[in-house]
DNA sequence: TTGATTGCAAAGCATTTGCATGCTA
DNA sequence: TAGCATGCAAATGCTTTGCAATCAA
C-alpha cells in the first residue's frame, strides 16, 4: 500500500511509452507489435477518439489488426493509467489521454459535435464539499455542458430555415479556459 | 414562439397527466390505454429507472404489452417534458421525473451502485459563469460524482478482504441535499 | 375511414467472448 | 515450452425499425 505511494513519486517523470511497459511488466502482461503500435497512434492523437475512431487510424498503418485488439488495448491504456474513458451520451466510448493531463470538464455542442474542454477549480472545490456533506467519496467525476456553441449560434441567425438536427460528432475542437 | 412563452405560464399548475394528454393533442397523436398505463406506473415510481426496469413493472399489471411500446412510450414522455434521460455510464438509459421536479445532479455508488441526488445553487451558477466564457449556451447539463458511499466506506472495514467488484444497480436510495 | 399505434420479429450498433492459432518471454 | 495475445466469428445487451394487424378520432 505504502510503496505504491512511492512508486508513484518515482514514476512522476516518466513519458507515457514508459509507463505502458512498466504496467505490462507489473501485469505480467506481454509487449506486442500491435500494442506498440496502438499506443503509438493513440498518443499522436489529440482530443477525443472512440474505438472506433482509433480503429481505423490503426487500420491505416497495419491493415492486419482486428476491432477487438483496438478494444482490448485501449482498456489496458485505461487500467495503465494512460487513458481515460469519456461517454458523450451517443452510446460510445470515447478516450482521450489522461497520464499527465489535466483534469477538465466538457462543453459539447449539439449542433456541430464540437467539444470544447475546461476547468473551474472553484466547482471541483464545490464538488468536494457537497460530496462531503454526504459522507460520500468520490474517485472520479464528470460534467458535461450540453448546449450550442459560439460559432452555431451566429450560423443559426443566417440559416434560420435549415433543419438543424443534431450532427454526428464529426468536428473536435479543443480550447482551455480559466 | 411568443405564444409558447405564454403557453408555458398557463401550464404552470396542470398535473403531469394533463401536460401529457395536451401533448399529445397538440401533436396529434392518440391516448390509448397502453400509454396511459404506462404514465400510470411511471408516475408511481420513484428514482430513476430504466427501459427494462418499467417494463417489468408494466408487464406486472398487462403482459400483453410489449417492450417497443414502453421504449416509445418513454421517449413520449421526454418529449411532453414529463421525464428526464439520465445516464450512468453502464450502457443503459434511465428515465427520472422531471415535470415540476427541481433539476439535481447525481453521485453514483460504485460499490453497491446507490444513486444520492444533490443540488448546489453554487456549482449552477459557476457553470453558466463558465459557458458565458465560451460563448457557450447551456441547454442541460450533467454533473456525475462516481465513489463511494458512506455505508460501503463502511462495509470495507469490515469485509477489506471480500472480493468487491462493482455491483449492478439494484439498490437505488434518494435523498436530497442543500 | 384514415392514419396513428401496437407488438412481434428482425435489424442495428457498440462491445464482449469463445476459441484455435500465433507469438513473447 | 507455457501461457498470454490475436483475430475471426458468434454472442451479447440495449435500442430501433419494418410491417401487418388494430384501434382511436
Amino acid at each position: 500500500m505504502f510503496s505504491e505511494i512511492m512508486a508513484a513519486k518515482k514514476e512522476e517523470f516518466k513519458d507515457e511509452k514508459e509507463v505502458f511497459l512498466d504496467h505490462i511488466q507489473k501485469s505480467g502482461l506481454r509487449r506486442t507489435a500491435q500494442r506498440d503500435l496502438i499506443l503509438d497512434i493513440f498518443l499522436r492523437t489529440e482530443d477525443h477518439l472512440s474505438s472506433e475512431d482509433l480503429y481505423w487510424l490503426v487500420q491505416k498503418e497495419d491493415p492486419s489488426i482486428g476491432h477487438t485488439t483496438v478494444y482490448r488495448t485501449l482498456k489496458l491504456l485505461t487500467e495503465a493509467g494512460l487513458a481515460r474513458e469519456v461517454r458523450f451520451g451517443d452510446g460510445k466510448t470515447y478516450y482521450e489521454h489522461h497520464y499527465d493531463h489535466a483534469h477538465h470538464d466538457h462543453m459539447i455542442c449539439t449542433e456541430c459535435g464540437k467539444v470544447i474542454e475546461f476547468f473551474s477549480a472553484e466547482i471541483e472545490e464545490l464538488q468536494d464539499e457537497m460530496a462531503e456533506k454526504f459522507g460520500f467519496k468520490p474517485t472520479h467525476h464528470s460534467l458535461r455542458l450540453l448546449g450550442i456553441c459560439a460559432e452555431c449560434q451566429n450560423k443559426e441567425k443566417d440559416l434560420s430555415s435549415a433543419a438543424s438536427g443534431a450532427q454526428p460528432r464529426i468536428r473536435v475542437k479543443t480550447v482551455f479556459g480559466n
